[in-house]
DNA sequence: CTGAAAGCGCTTACAG
DNA sequence: CTGAAAGCGCTTACAG
């Protein structure tokens, strides 16, 4: 590996300079950067990032948080954690996986994830004084978010412009952020649309039994939708065993869409029509971020990114 | 952050008698070295490991190599890579995502899974220069692995001791070790067992649609099976589609045992008894493993780890 | 059994 | 616009 040592010697300029040349170049005549970087190029040197990490008082460990009443393995959190993971593993950082809150330790940023409402402040407090950002949303501390009110706003207008007027809004009984926001989605999709339209609005827990027992129970009654918009795949999934379960087919019968794309809409029978969440992109957007914040000596302004969402067509719709 | 110069200035021995107690402390006078590990643990004292990787000419980086034809987020080697990770991320290492063939760049060492036989030869090369593991086994190259072998024997054990006698095994048709290792379970198990079995061998590609046909097909013929066996959790929900579709019922009529336990169990209907492999463990033992050769500078003896399974009891047996 | 010296590869003031 | 000096926190020979 070559070193700053060997850029200057083979080029007559001082380890000073070769280092300005990489770290703020407008410090450097012209002429003696075009040398330099030829030279760099040349025996592609790469800094090495333990020693500036070192010398800049820096771990180069970046904490990332998710409590420790989420499942270690969720699929969802590993997708994220494995983008941070690529971002940060190509900058020379380390990832250390944190199942408790974190508060005066040793590291360079942290990012949390799954955060509860009562988290939320002590994330806040601690932007202050050191790099953080957040998976989701939090006031006043950077973010990266899926963009949940655009993904069932898509997956809405979608239905709609497929011809479907009888709607069922299955959403998730829970007082979440994301939750709102998906539902927010729905509602103004529909409230857009012109003509007349027969809505209506089940709740339940956010797994496939709850959902199929509420949409049992509905489907009794006698006004049938012709499709069942979900707040997620797995309450998809308990929808279309509880219309089969009747007699009824999908998506002849009664129409179903979900939202998260994670994979178990492959295994459903019809494949489920859902949202797909770039979720790994949401990872590496997290990373960039904390870096960003990092070089600037946590010193940026407030930045809440949300990542579009696309639909994944498949036959239940 | 306490470092060495602290504990030596607070003790009044040298920095490099506290390093050694840290780093070799057989070397050190006991009464000396007890002095100092009071006062390592009075400050929480924890060594750089930037500065020790510096001065030890390490970069501090893994490399982890899964093929570029395998998905990047195909669930199973993300457990993987989370369970590498959280070791790695413990003991200051980085993790670098590689999808393409590892030659002779600058890391540590490298881990390496999901890998064709033609990779092989090359991987055990590469050992021979440089700390290296794989996921899976490679002759002469330290590798830790899921006990195939052992779960699909300790589930058709299983499956015999609840009294089933009309087994049908559905294999996997491709020419894998991990695949060869689940059948020879099976068959170990099968003929162990005294008395009279009947026994079918059906083999299809590893996904539920290959599985759903070849089983359809072989319903129809009139030697019907008590159970399948499946050499995959997918194959198994192909089959349970396959038996429903014919007016059976699962598992009253056939029972369906799977491999895997990746989460798709809980999906299928019923759910999926089935082996569950301790992927995320393995995935630290990778990373224990690598630590360990590199701090011997390669000089281990081969090891090949199995990590045993357990069996995921629900519904469909 | 313990320590003084040199150095890993880099950056940060300070000088000119 | 460029460089000499000092130092980040540690370990590695070498000496005693």
């Amino acid at each position: 590996m070559a070193t700053l040592k060997d850029i200057a010697k083979a080029t007559g300029f001082s380890v000073i300079t070769v280092s300005r040349v990489i770290n703020t170049p407008h410090l450097v005549k012209e002429k003696t950067r075009a040398i330099i970087e030829a030279e760099i190029a040349r025996q592609n040197f790469k800094p090495n990032v333990l020693a500036r990490a070192l010398v800049q008082n820096r771990t180069n460990i970046i904490y990332v948080y998710i409590p420790a009443d989420i499942d270690a393995i969720n699929p969802f959190f590993l997708h994220v954690v494995s983008g941070i993971g690529e971002v940060l593993g190509e900058q020379g950082f380390s990832l250390l996986l944190k199942r408790t809150w974190y508060n005066n330790e040793d590291c360079d940023g942290c990012i949390f994830m799954g955060l509860s409402s009562e988290d939320e402040a002590k994330v806040f407090a601690l932007s202050q004084i050191k790099p953080v950002c957040v998976f989701g949303f939090v006031e006043g501390v950077s973010s990266v978010d899926i963009d949940n009110y655009q993904g069932l706003f898509l997956m809405t207008n979608h239905v709609l412009s497929r011809g479907y007027r009888k709607l069922t809004y299955l959403g998730i009984d829970e007082p979440r952020r994301f939750i709102r926001q998906r539902e927010k989605g729905f509602n103004d999709a529909v409230m857009n649309k012109s003509g007349e339209l027969t809505l209506n609005y089940l709740y339940a827990k956010n797994n496939e039994n709850a959902a199929y027992k509420v949409v049992g129970n509905s489907l009794k009654q006698d006004k049938m939708p012709e499709v069942i918009v979900c707040a997620s795949d797995d309450m998809a999934i308990g929808a279309i065993r509880a219309i089969k379960e009747k007699g009824l087919e999908v998506p002849r019968d009664v129409a179903v869409t979900g939202f998260d794309g994670l994979g178990t809409q492959e295994v459903a029978h019809p494949r489920l029509t859902t949202i797909h969440q770039p979720i790994y992109e949401a990872g590496k957007a997290l990373a960039h971020r904390i870096i960003a914040l990092i070089e600037s000596k946590n010193n940026l302004p407030t930045n809440h990114t949300f990542i579009e969402t696309t639909i994944l067509h498949r036959e239940s719709l």
